[in-house]
DNA sequence: TTCATTCTTGAGCATTCACTCAAATATTAT
DNA sequence: ATAATATTTGAGTGAATGCTCAAGAATGAA
Protein backbone atom coordinates (compact mmCIF):
# COMPACT_ATOMS: atom_id res chain seq x y z
CA UNK A 1 0.00 0.00 0.00
CA UNK A 2 1.60 3.26 1.25
CA UNK A 3 3.83 5.26 2.96
CA UNK A 4 3.17 6.00 6.80
CA UNK A 5 3.84 9.58 7.88
CA UNK A 6 6.88 9.95 9.58
CA UNK A 7 5.99 11.65 12.97
CA UNK A 8 3.86 11.38 15.83
CA UNK A 9 0.82 13.87 15.66
CA UNK A 10 0.29 14.69 18.86
CA UNK A 11 3.97 15.58 19.55
CA UNK A 12 3.57 17.77 16.80
CA UNK A 13 0.33 19.45 17.56
CA UNK A 14 1.93 19.48 21.98
CA UNK A 15 5.13 21.40 19.80
CA UNK A 16 2.92 23.58 18.05
CA UNK A 17 0.58 24.29 21.24
CA UNK A 18 3.46 25.46 23.37
CA UNK A 19 4.51 27.47 20.32
CA UNK A 20 1.54 29.31 19.75
CA UNK A 21 0.81 29.50 23.76
CA UNK A 22 3.72 31.48 24.25
CA UNK A 23 4.19 33.96 21.01
CA UNK A 24 0.38 34.10 19.87
CA UNK A 25 -0.91 33.01 16.60
CA UNK A 26 0.44 36.48 14.31
CA UNK A 27 3.27 35.93 16.55
CA UNK A 28 4.24 32.85 15.17
CA UNK A 29 5.06 32.46 11.63
CA UNK A 30 5.36 29.30 9.16
CA UNK A 31 9.69 29.76 9.96
CA UNK A 32 9.23 29.07 13.57
CA UNK A 33 6.94 26.17 12.97
CA UNK A 34 9.13 24.69 10.64
CA UNK A 35 11.94 25.08 13.06
CA UNK A 36 10.07 23.61 15.99
CA UNK A 37 8.32 20.83 14.44
CA UNK A 38 10.94 19.34 12.58
CA UNK A 39 8.67 19.68 9.29
CA UNK A 40 9.12 21.54 5.89
CA UNK A 41 5.95 23.66 4.78
CA UNK A 42 4.71 20.89 2.56
CA UNK A 43 4.50 18.45 5.26
CA UNK A 44 2.60 20.91 7.93
CA UNK A 45 -0.14 21.54 5.05
CA UNK A 46 -0.67 17.90 4.02
CA UNK A 47 -1.14 17.07 7.61
CA UNK A 48 -2.71 20.02 8.88
CA UNK A 49 -4.16 22.04 6.19
CA UNK A 50 -3.26 25.52 6.96
CA UNK A 51 -1.57 27.01 9.74
CA UNK A 52 -4.96 28.49 11.54
CA UNK A 53 -6.38 24.56 11.81
CA UNK A 54 -3.03 23.58 13.36
CA UNK A 55 -3.94 26.50 16.04
CA UNK A 56 -7.53 25.17 16.53
CA UNK A 57 -5.74 21.90 17.13
CA UNK A 58 -3.17 23.23 19.16
CA UNK A 59 -5.88 25.03 21.45
CA UNK A 60 -8.03 21.98 21.42
CA UNK A 61 -4.82 20.18 23.27
CA UNK A 62 -4.50 23.13 25.01
CA UNK A 63 -8.26 23.06 26.69
CA UNK A 64 -8.35 19.03 26.73
CA UNK A 65 -4.77 19.05 29.11
CA UNK A 66 -6.55 21.29 31.30
CA UNK A 67 -9.45 19.50 32.14
CA UNK A 68 -7.83 16.11 32.46
CA UNK A 69 -5.69 18.18 35.26
CA UNK A 70 -8.48 19.74 36.84
CA UNK A 71 -11.10 16.97 36.82
CA UNK A 72 -9.65 14.53 39.36
CA UNK A 73 -9.41 17.05 41.74
CA UNK A 74 -12.73 18.49 41.17
CA UNK A 75 -14.27 14.56 41.56
CA UNK A 76 -11.91 14.39 44.68
CA UNK A 77 -13.18 14.22 48.12
CA UNK A 78 -12.87 17.94 49.17
CA UNK A 79 -13.36 20.18 45.61
CA UNK A 80 -13.03 23.49 47.93
CA UNK A 81 -9.86 22.23 49.17
CA UNK A 82 -8.39 21.62 45.69
CA UNK A 83 -9.50 24.56 44.25
CA UNK A 84 -7.39 26.73 46.75
CA UNK A 85 -4.58 24.51 46.30
CA UNK A 86 -4.71 25.05 42.96
CA UNK A 87 -4.71 28.79 43.40
CA UNK A 88 -1.99 28.32 46.29
CA UNK A 89 0.21 26.33 43.29
CA UNK A 90 -0.03 29.23 40.94
CA UNK A 91 1.70 31.81 43.34
CA UNK A 92 4.60 29.20 43.64
CA UNK A 93 6.76 30.33 40.63
CA UNK A 94 10.17 31.22 40.24
CA UNK A 95 11.09 28.64 43.11
CA UNK A 96 12.70 26.02 40.39
CA UNK A 97 9.10 26.08 38.71
CA UNK A 98 8.56 27.31 35.45
CA UNK A 99 7.08 30.42 35.13
CA UNK A 100 3.50 31.02 35.30
CA UNK A 101 2.03 31.87 31.14
CA UNK A 102 -0.98 33.27 30.73
CA UNK A 103 -3.46 31.39 29.88
CA UNK A 104 -3.83 30.32 25.68
CA UNK A 105 -7.21 30.86 25.65
CA UNK A 106 -7.57 33.93 27.05
CA UNK A 107 -4.30 35.47 25.00
CA UNK A 108 -6.45 33.75 22.17
CA UNK A 109 -9.26 36.22 22.83
CA UNK A 110 -7.26 39.47 23.14
CA UNK A 111 -5.44 38.48 19.82
CA UNK A 112 -8.61 38.20 17.31
CA UNK A 113 -10.85 41.07 17.63
CA UNK A 114 -13.45 39.69 15.61
CA UNK A 115 -15.77 37.96 17.43
CA UNK A 116 -16.68 35.71 14.84
CA UNK A 117 -13.26 34.39 13.14
CA UNK A 118 -12.76 30.55 14.13
CA UNK A 119 -10.00 30.79 16.91
CA UNK A 120 -12.10 33.41 18.87
CA UNK A 121 -15.12 31.45 18.67
CA UNK A 122 -13.18 28.24 19.58
CA UNK A 123 -11.82 30.06 22.74
CA UNK A 124 -14.33 31.41 23.98
CA UNK A 125 -16.35 28.20 23.94
CA UNK A 126 -13.55 26.39 25.44
CA UNK A 127 -13.61 28.93 28.42
CA UNK A 128 -16.97 28.61 29.13
CA UNK A 129 -16.22 24.64 28.84
CA UNK A 130 -14.04 25.74 31.87
CA UNK A 131 -16.15 27.94 33.41
CA UNK A 132 -18.43 25.19 33.30
CA UNK A 133 -15.74 22.79 35.21
CA UNK A 134 -15.43 25.25 38.01
CA UNK A 135 -18.88 25.13 38.44
CA UNK A 136 -19.00 22.00 38.65
CA UNK A 137 -16.46 22.30 41.30
CA UNK A 138 -19.06 24.28 43.45
CA UNK A 139 -21.71 22.02 42.95
CA UNK A 140 -19.77 19.38 43.99
CA UNK A 141 -18.77 21.43 46.72
CA UNK A 142 -22.23 21.95 47.81
CA UNK A 143 -23.48 18.14 47.61
CA UNK A 144 -20.57 17.80 50.10
CA UNK A 145 -21.43 19.99 52.47
CA UNK A 146 -18.48 22.29 51.71
CA UNK A 147 -20.21 25.34 51.29
CA UNK A 148 -23.55 26.80 52.30
CA UNK A 149 -26.40 25.30 50.88
CA UNK A 150 -27.80 28.66 49.33
CA UNK A 151 -24.74 29.14 47.28
CA UNK A 152 -24.79 29.80 43.80
CA UNK A 153 -22.50 27.74 41.95
CA UNK A 154 -22.96 28.97 38.91
CA UNK A 155 -21.54 32.42 40.03
CA UNK A 156 -19.05 30.84 42.47
CA UNK A 157 -17.15 29.01 39.16
CA UNK A 158 -17.75 32.29 37.35
CA UNK A 159 -16.29 34.30 39.79
CA UNK A 160 -13.67 31.32 40.45
CA UNK A 161 -12.30 31.94 36.45
CA UNK A 162 -12.09 35.57 36.92
CA UNK A 163 -9.63 35.33 40.11
CA UNK A 164 -8.01 33.04 38.27
CA UNK A 165 -7.28 35.03 34.98
CA UNK A 166 -6.61 37.72 37.09
CA UNK A 167 -4.04 36.08 38.53
CA UNK A 168 -2.48 34.24 36.11
CA UNK A 169 -2.06 38.05 34.50
CA UNK A 170 -0.40 39.79 37.19
CA UNK A 171 2.30 36.37 37.31
CA UNK A 172 3.12 37.76 33.78
CA UNK A 173 4.95 40.90 35.34
CA UNK A 174 8.36 40.06 35.57
CA UNK A 175 8.32 42.72 38.45
CA UNK A 176 6.11 40.41 40.62
CA UNK A 177 7.65 37.97 42.05
CA UNK A 178 7.52 37.43 45.54
CA UNK A 179 4.07 39.60 45.33
CA UNK A 180 2.10 36.37 43.12
CA UNK A 181 2.25 34.18 45.99
CA UNK A 182 0.66 37.23 48.55
CA UNK A 183 -1.98 37.55 45.69
CA UNK A 184 -2.39 33.74 45.10
CA UNK A 185 -2.97 33.23 49.30
CA UNK A 186 -5.17 36.19 48.94
CA UNK A 187 -7.69 34.35 46.43
CA UNK A 188 -7.42 31.14 48.16
CA UNK A 189 -8.53 32.25 51.60
CA UNK A 190 -11.44 33.62 50.02
CA UNK A 191 -12.34 30.28 48.02
CA UNK A 192 -11.33 28.91 51.80
CA UNK A 193 -14.17 31.85 53.25
CA UNK A 194 -16.84 29.79 51.76
CA UNK A 195 -16.55 26.80 53.68
CA UNK A 196 -19.29 26.46 56.02
CA UNK B 1 10.76 80.15 8.80
CA UNK B 2 9.26 76.98 8.17
CA UNK B 3 5.90 75.30 7.47
CA UNK B 4 3.49 73.72 10.79
CA UNK B 5 2.43 69.91 10.61
CA UNK B 6 -1.39 69.94 9.40
CA UNK B 7 -2.31 67.62 11.84
CA UNK B 8 -3.42 67.19 15.76
CA UNK B 9 -0.70 65.21 17.33
CA UNK B 10 -2.56 64.44 20.12
CA UNK B 11 -5.64 63.75 17.72
CA UNK B 12 -3.43 61.71 15.41
CA UNK B 13 -1.96 59.81 18.91
CA UNK B 14 -5.96 59.16 20.27
CA UNK B 15 -6.79 57.35 16.67
CA UNK B 16 -3.76 55.21 16.60
CA UNK B 17 -4.36 54.03 20.44
CA UNK B 18 -8.09 52.95 19.88
CA UNK B 19 -6.94 50.81 16.06
CA UNK B 20 -3.98 49.55 18.49
CA UNK B 21 -5.43 48.66 21.22
CA UNK B 22 -8.86 47.39 19.32
CA UNK B 23 -6.40 45.02 17.24
CA UNK B 24 -3.17 45.19 19.03
CA UNK B 25 0.48 45.65 17.78
CA UNK B 26 1.15 42.93 15.30
CA UNK B 27 -2.73 42.88 14.41
CA UNK B 28 -1.97 46.35 13.39
CA UNK B 29 -0.50 46.87 9.85
CA UNK B 30 0.79 49.92 8.38
CA UNK B 31 -1.94 50.20 5.55
CA UNK B 32 -4.96 50.16 8.76
CA UNK B 33 -2.41 53.12 10.38
CA UNK B 34 -2.47 55.53 7.08
CA UNK B 35 -6.36 54.93 6.64
CA UNK B 36 -7.23 55.97 10.06
CA UNK B 37 -5.14 58.45 10.81
CA UNK B 38 -5.28 59.98 7.27
CA UNK B 39 -1.48 59.95 6.86
CA UNK B 40 0.81 58.50 4.10
CA UNK B 41 3.72 56.58 5.31
CA UNK B 42 6.20 59.69 4.92
CA UNK B 43 4.21 61.57 7.28
CA UNK B 44 3.74 58.93 10.55
CA UNK B 45 7.18 57.57 9.92
CA UNK B 46 8.60 61.91 9.84
CA UNK B 47 6.43 62.27 13.39
CA UNK B 48 6.91 59.30 15.11
CA UNK B 49 10.10 57.48 13.67
CA UNK B 50 8.69 54.07 13.79
CA UNK B 51 5.48 52.32 14.40
CA UNK B 52 6.77 50.95 17.61
CA UNK B 53 7.57 54.30 18.60
CA UNK B 54 3.79 55.28 17.80
CA UNK B 55 2.56 52.41 19.45
CA UNK B 56 4.64 53.00 22.70
CA UNK B 57 3.36 56.67 22.40
CA UNK B 58 -0.06 55.39 21.87
CA UNK B 59 0.17 53.24 25.53
CA UNK B 60 1.08 56.72 27.45
CA UNK B 61 -1.84 58.39 26.15
CA UNK B 62 -3.94 55.04 27.08
CA UNK B 63 -2.96 55.08 30.85
CA UNK B 64 -2.44 58.81 31.10
CA UNK B 65 -6.61 58.29 30.14
CA UNK B 66 -6.60 55.48 32.22
CA UNK B 67 -5.31 57.90 34.75
CA UNK B 68 -7.33 60.89 34.96
CA UNK B 69 -10.77 59.35 35.20
CA UNK B 70 -9.30 57.47 38.26
CA UNK B 71 -7.89 60.17 40.19
CA UNK B 72 -10.71 62.30 40.99
CA UNK B 73 -12.75 59.43 42.29
CA UNK B 74 -9.44 58.20 44.02
CA UNK B 75 -9.28 61.48 45.67
CA UNK B 76 -12.57 61.78 47.05
CA UNK B 77 -14.51 61.56 49.77
CA UNK B 78 -14.94 57.86 49.99
CA UNK B 79 -12.24 56.06 47.83
CA UNK B 80 -14.25 52.86 48.91
CA UNK B 81 -17.64 53.86 47.61
CA UNK B 82 -15.65 55.29 43.96
CA UNK B 83 -13.90 52.02 43.67
CA UNK B 84 -17.37 49.98 44.26
CA UNK B 85 -18.85 51.64 42.06
CA UNK B 86 -16.24 51.71 39.05
CA UNK B 87 -16.26 47.78 39.15
CA UNK B 88 -20.23 48.15 38.91
CA UNK B 89 -20.18 50.73 35.92
CA UNK B 90 -18.13 48.01 34.19
CA UNK B 91 -20.55 45.20 34.59
CA UNK B 92 -23.13 47.45 33.00
CA UNK B 93 -22.17 47.06 28.99
CA UNK B 94 -24.32 46.31 26.30
CA UNK B 95 -27.16 48.73 27.42
CA UNK B 96 -26.33 51.38 25.33
CA UNK B 97 -23.04 51.41 26.51
CA UNK B 98 -19.99 50.62 24.08
CA UNK B 99 -18.85 47.19 24.97
CA UNK B 100 -16.25 46.79 27.73
CA UNK B 101 -12.77 46.87 25.50
CA UNK B 102 -9.99 44.76 27.49
CA UNK B 103 -6.85 46.35 28.83
CA UNK B 104 -4.71 47.91 26.36
CA UNK B 105 -2.04 47.26 28.80
CA UNK B 106 -2.23 43.59 29.28
CA UNK B 107 -2.42 42.90 25.55
CA UNK B 108 0.35 44.38 25.26
CA UNK B 109 2.06 42.41 27.90
CA UNK B 110 0.38 39.18 26.56
CA UNK B 111 1.46 39.87 22.90
CA UNK B 112 4.92 40.22 24.05
CA UNK B 113 6.70 37.60 24.90
CA UNK B 114 9.81 38.97 25.56
CA UNK B 115 10.28 40.79 28.63
CA UNK B 116 12.90 42.79 27.29
CA UNK B 117 10.62 44.85 24.35
CA UNK B 118 10.30 48.58 24.62
CA UNK B 119 6.60 47.67 24.53
CA UNK B 120 6.46 45.10 26.96
CA UNK B 121 8.53 46.70 29.54
CA UNK B 122 6.62 50.25 29.18
CA UNK B 123 3.48 48.28 29.74
CA UNK B 124 4.62 46.39 32.62
CA UNK B 125 5.65 50.32 33.93
CA UNK B 126 2.04 51.37 33.14
CA UNK B 127 0.48 48.23 35.35
CA UNK B 128 2.09 49.02 37.99
CA UNK B 129 1.29 52.50 38.29
CA UNK B 130 -2.21 51.64 37.92
CA UNK B 131 -1.61 49.24 40.44
CA UNK B 132 -0.09 51.88 42.44
CA UNK B 133 -3.14 53.93 42.24
CA UNK B 134 -5.27 51.66 43.31
CA UNK B 135 -3.27 51.29 46.05
CA UNK B 136 -3.46 54.98 46.81
CA UNK B 137 -7.10 54.64 46.70
CA UNK B 138 -7.20 52.40 50.27
CA UNK B 139 -4.42 54.16 51.88
CA UNK B 140 -7.09 57.03 51.63
CA UNK B 141 -10.01 54.71 52.35
CA UNK B 142 -8.01 53.63 55.48
CA UNK B 143 -7.43 57.83 56.24
CA UNK B 144 -10.65 57.70 55.84
CA UNK B 145 -11.78 55.12 58.66
CA UNK B 146 -13.63 53.81 55.72
CA UNK B 147 -11.57 50.45 56.33
CA UNK B 148 -10.16 48.78 58.88
CA UNK B 149 -6.84 50.48 60.22
CA UNK B 150 -4.66 46.87 60.06
CA UNK B 151 -5.63 46.43 56.54
CA UNK B 152 -2.97 46.39 54.21
CA UNK B 153 -3.83 48.77 51.21
CA UNK B 154 -0.79 47.22 48.53
CA UNK B 155 -2.63 43.73 49.14
CA UNK B 156 -5.67 45.40 48.40
CA UNK B 157 -4.71 47.51 45.69
CA UNK B 158 -3.40 44.06 43.56
CA UNK B 159 -6.21 42.37 44.53
CA UNK B 160 -8.29 45.17 43.14
CA UNK B 161 -6.31 45.41 40.17
CA UNK B 162 -6.33 41.42 39.49
CA UNK B 163 -10.17 41.77 39.87
CA UNK B 164 -10.64 44.47 37.52
CA UNK B 165 -8.05 42.18 34.96
CA UNK B 166 -10.63 39.47 35.40
CA UNK B 167 -13.79 41.08 35.18
CA UNK B 168 -12.47 42.91 31.74
CA UNK B 169 -11.30 39.78 30.32
CA UNK B 170 -15.12 38.08 31.18
CA UNK B 171 -16.27 41.01 29.57
CA UNK B 172 -14.45 39.96 26.48
CA UNK B 173 -16.68 37.31 25.80
CA UNK B 174 -19.42 37.29 23.38
CA UNK B 175 -21.45 35.05 24.97
CA UNK B 176 -21.31 36.78 28.27
CA UNK B 177 -24.05 39.46 28.20
CA UNK B 178 -26.06 39.07 31.35
CA UNK B 179 -23.52 37.26 33.37
CA UNK B 180 -21.48 40.07 33.00
CA UNK B 181 -23.18 42.26 35.47
CA UNK B 182 -23.39 39.38 38.29
CA UNK B 183 -19.97 39.50 38.05
CA UNK B 184 -19.23 42.91 38.58
CA UNK B 185 -21.59 42.89 41.45
CA UNK B 186 -19.65 39.95 43.36
CA UNK B 187 -16.87 41.79 42.73
CA UNK B 188 -18.26 44.90 43.63
CA UNK B 189 -19.46 43.81 47.15
CA UNK B 190 -16.33 41.81 48.03
CA UNK B 191 -15.01 45.74 48.18
CA UNK B 192 -17.83 46.75 49.78
CA UNK B 193 -17.30 44.23 52.36
CA UNK B 194 -14.17 45.97 53.20
CA UNK B 195 -16.04 48.69 55.00
CA UNK B 196 -15.58 48.74 58.61
C1' DT C 1 8.05 88.56 -3.75
C1' DT C 2 11.67 85.64 -2.67
C1' DC C 3 13.88 82.16 -0.39
C1' DA C 4 14.80 79.01 3.20
C1' DT C 5 12.79 75.52 5.76
C1' DT C 6 9.63 72.08 6.80
C1' DC C 7 6.01 69.01 5.83
C1' DT C 8 3.67 65.90 2.53
C1' DT C 9 3.49 62.72 -1.05
C1' DG C 10 3.44 58.03 -2.91
C1' DA C 11 6.03 55.01 -5.77
C1' DG C 12 8.86 51.63 -4.51
C1' DC C 13 12.47 49.18 -1.56
C1' DA C 14 13.99 44.73 0.64
C1' DT C 15 12.07 41.42 3.41
C1' DT C 16 8.93 38.41 5.21
C1' DC C 17 4.54 36.29 5.03
C1' DA C 18 1.47 32.03 4.41
C1' DC C 19 1.33 28.77 1.19
C1' DT C 20 1.95 25.56 -3.31
C1' DC C 21 3.44 21.87 -6.16
C1' DA C 22 6.14 18.94 -9.02
C1' DA C 23 9.74 16.01 -8.23
C1' DA C 24 12.17 12.88 -5.20
C1' DT C 25 11.93 9.49 -1.72
C1' DA C 26 10.19 5.96 1.28
C1' DT C 27 7.02 2.28 2.45
C1' DT C 28 3.94 -1.68 1.82
C1' DA C 29 1.36 -5.33 -0.73
C1' DT C 30 2.07 -8.44 -4.06
C1' DA D 1 11.92 -7.30 -7.14
C1' DT D 2 8.11 -4.51 -8.64
C1' DA D 3 4.27 -1.64 -8.66
C1' DA D 4 1.25 1.24 -6.30
C1' DT D 5 0.68 4.76 -3.14
C1' DA D 6 1.88 7.72 0.22
C1' DT D 7 4.93 11.23 2.38
C1' DT D 8 8.70 14.56 2.18
C1' DT D 9 11.21 18.01 0.06
C1' DG D 10 12.40 22.90 -0.69
C1' DA D 11 12.64 26.21 -4.25
C1' DG D 12 9.43 29.34 -5.45
C1' DT D 13 4.64 31.91 -5.59
C1' DG D 14 2.16 36.38 -5.13
C1' DA D 15 0.88 39.33 -1.65
C1' DA D 16 1.71 42.01 2.32
C1' DT D 17 4.93 43.77 5.58
C1' DG D 18 7.48 47.95 7.72
C1' DC D 19 9.82 51.52 5.96
C1' DT D 20 12.61 55.03 2.75
C1' DC D 21 13.51 58.94 0.07
C1' DA D 22 13.59 62.17 -3.68
C1' DA D 23 10.52 65.32 -5.41
C1' DG D 24 6.84 68.55 -4.75
C1' DA D 25 3.85 71.62 -1.98
C1' DA D 26 3.03 74.79 1.67
C1' DT D 27 4.40 77.97 4.97
C1' DG D 28 6.73 82.03 7.32
C1' DA D 29 10.56 85.49 7.62
C1' DA D 30 12.81 89.09 5.19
Amino acid sequence: MARKAGFDRNEIVTRARDLFWRKGFQGTSLKDLEEVLGLKPGSIYAAFGSKEALFLEALDLYAQSGRDSLLPGIESGSPLTFLAGYVRAMGRTGEGNPPARACMLVKTVLEHPDTTSPARLRAEQLMADMEALFTRAFVRAREQGEIAAGADPARLGRKFQSDVTGLRIFAQRSDAAGEIAELAEDLALSVEALRV
